[in-house]
RNA sequence: GGCGCUGUAGCCAAGCGGUCUAAGGCGAAGGUCUGCAAAACCUUUAUUCGUCGGUUCGAAUCCGACCGGCGCCUCCA
């Protein structure tokens, strides 16, 4: 039984999709106005492993994620770089959609554009007017926040209290302060679209209410998002959705917490500031996936460069343990000693840890239980069967590769790689074994020097030797 | 001021009423194997969970106070 903790009802609660096996999940994506950063990638991978996780319990998910491609910020670049708005967002999506790749994401079922839903948008706010939620002044549209009775329920503030705190921006035009704009009448030069109000565009809030609602339902099961979403973003939403449907919006909503680099807020500012590209460049997506995964998605979560490298050591063992396996497959007869290992064990514990409100701390160390388990197997019982390695490797497969997305088996194979240029190394294997046959270490260890400066490590077993890539 | 999160070994981090004399990763120390490496494995590294009280047969886990850290309330994942 997976339970998930929901921002809304502050309880883990057992989740019971709307039309089980479907799921229908909807994660804010980015807007498209420059690379995404490391915070944003916490939120994506965390949000990949959730889906990829309720595939693994055989849901079958529908997962959507909004790109932002009408915004001030884009419009604002646009003007320094004298280039279209549409060119500006155009261009980060491919980026987007790249690193997403690079990070190991799976893609989303969709990835819907504002710009291309500007009617379902403009029908959402009409829709809100006409049932008097909203109201046009002089072309600008606003949300009524007063009319929605419920309005704070999901970040538990009270409007009242909102209305008293100093830091709520006062617009003259507003009826209230915290009315939040639907449709903003464009200024020159600004990109528009026509509407019943004024030339102009959405307001932030506006299209994930209206895209999600076409692509996944009035009512849909898992929203997720930054933490920092849950207000003023995610609650306008709620409020605009339950305006406009009469229905509830959203059964389970799950936030992520911040990332913050050494200690401190990322900002341009501070000079902190990492994009998600930046940290591929040094970290394969492997290890900054597991540096993610061994902290829980809801807590904030302190990004450093000592983090990264403690789990791309950590990863080695599993790498290593992936290449062995890789190697046994390939010589290991159908003959041989098979033994009744537990593999059930393991399975078990890491859906109950991933059960756990997806707790990915604990099914890593369910992981590395394993790869200790196996390792010592190996090494205590020679001759083991093809079956056993097998099991292994689809273990490995189910979780560490389809759900964490921490293990690769295509790296890690011998036959990654150029193969005359695998074949030209088992040359130089078989002639320092000679070598060393021979006691002739000097040159055997010459060999394998020489090998791994150029990235090949030689390891030496009773039996034969292996060799490896290094790789980021 | 309001809302919420958080304080566990040298570092990161699970556990959230009994099986905790507290998982896992990194680091450190010793050992097995080996010509030497490397890998792998074994052992050691928190009798204690910010502090002080309380509830309970029993608390890292619940409650209260206090002392720290952080986020949101304004664009932000």
């Amino acid at each position: 039984m997976l339970s998930i903790y929901n921002t809304l009802t502050k309880m883990k609660e057992e989740f019971v999709p709307i039309h089980s096996p479907e799921v229908s999940m909807y994660v804010c994506g980015p807007t498209v106005y420059d690379f995404f950063h490391i915070g944003n990638a916490r939120s994506f991978i965390m949000a990949d492993i959730v889906r990829r996780y309720l595939e693994y319990k055989n849901y079958k998910v529908k997962y959507v994620m909004n790109l932002t491609d009408v915004d001030d910020k884009i419009i604002k670049k646009s003007i320094q770089e004298k280039k279209q708005a549409a060119e500006i967002s155009e261009n980060y999506i491919l980026a987007f959609l790249e690193d997403i790749n690079k990070l190991k994401i799976k893609p989303a079922t969709l990835y819907p554009k504002a710009t291309a839903h500007m009617k379902e948008i403009i029908q959402f706010i009409k829709e809100l007017e006409d049932k008097g939620y909203a109201y046009n002044i002089d072309g600008n549209v606003f949300f009524d926040v007063l009319k929605f009775k419920e309005y704070g329920k999901l970040s538990g503030k009270k409007t009242d209290e909102l209305e008293s705190g100093a830091r709520i921006e006062i617009n003259e035009e507003k009826r209230n302060p915290l009315d939040f704009s639907l449709w903003k009448k464009a200024k020159a030069g600004e990109p528009f679209w026509e509407s019943f109000w004024s030339k102009g565009r959405p307001g932030w809030h506006i299209e994930c209410s209206a895209m999600s609602c076409k692509h996944l339902g009035t009512t849909f099961d898992i929203h997720a998002g930054g933490n920092d979403l849950i207000f003023p973003h995610h609650e306008n939403e709620i409020a605009q959705s339950e305006a406009a449907n009469g229905k509830k919006f959203v059964n389970y909503w799950i936030h992520f917490g911040f990332l913050n680099i050494n200690d401190e807020k990322m900002s341009k500012s501070l000079g902190n500031f990492f994009t998600a590209r930046d940290i591929l460049k040094k970290h394969s997506a492997e290890a900054i996936r597991l540096s993610f995964a061994q902290t829980h998605y809801a807590g904030p979560l302190n990004y450093s460069e000592d983090l990264l490298l403690s789990s791309e050591k950590g990863l080695e063992k599993i790498n290593n343990l992936a290449y062995k396996i890789q190697n046994e497959l390939s010589t290991a007869k159908k003959t041989e000693v098979s033994l009744n290992f537990n593999f059930d064990k393991y399975y078990r514990a890491f859906e109950s840890s991933m059960d756990d409100d997806f707790n990915t701390p604990q099914a890593t160390a369910v992981i590395f239980d394993f790869t200790r388990d196996i390792n010592k197997t190996i090494s205590e019982n020679e001759n083991l069967n093809y079956e056993f390695f097998k099991s292994a490797k689809l273990f490995l497969e189910k979780t560490a590769v389809n759900v964490l997305g921490i293990l690769d088996f295509e790296k890690h194979s011998k036959y990654a790689g150029d193969s005359i240029e695998n074949e030209l190394i088992e040359l130089l294997i078989r002639l320092r074994i000679e070598a060393k046959e021979e006691k002739n270490f000097l040159l055997s260890d010459k060999i394998r020097d020489r090998l791994k400066e150029i990235g090949i490590i030689l390891q030496d077993s009773k039996e034969r030797t292996t060799f490896k890539r290094i790789t980021i």
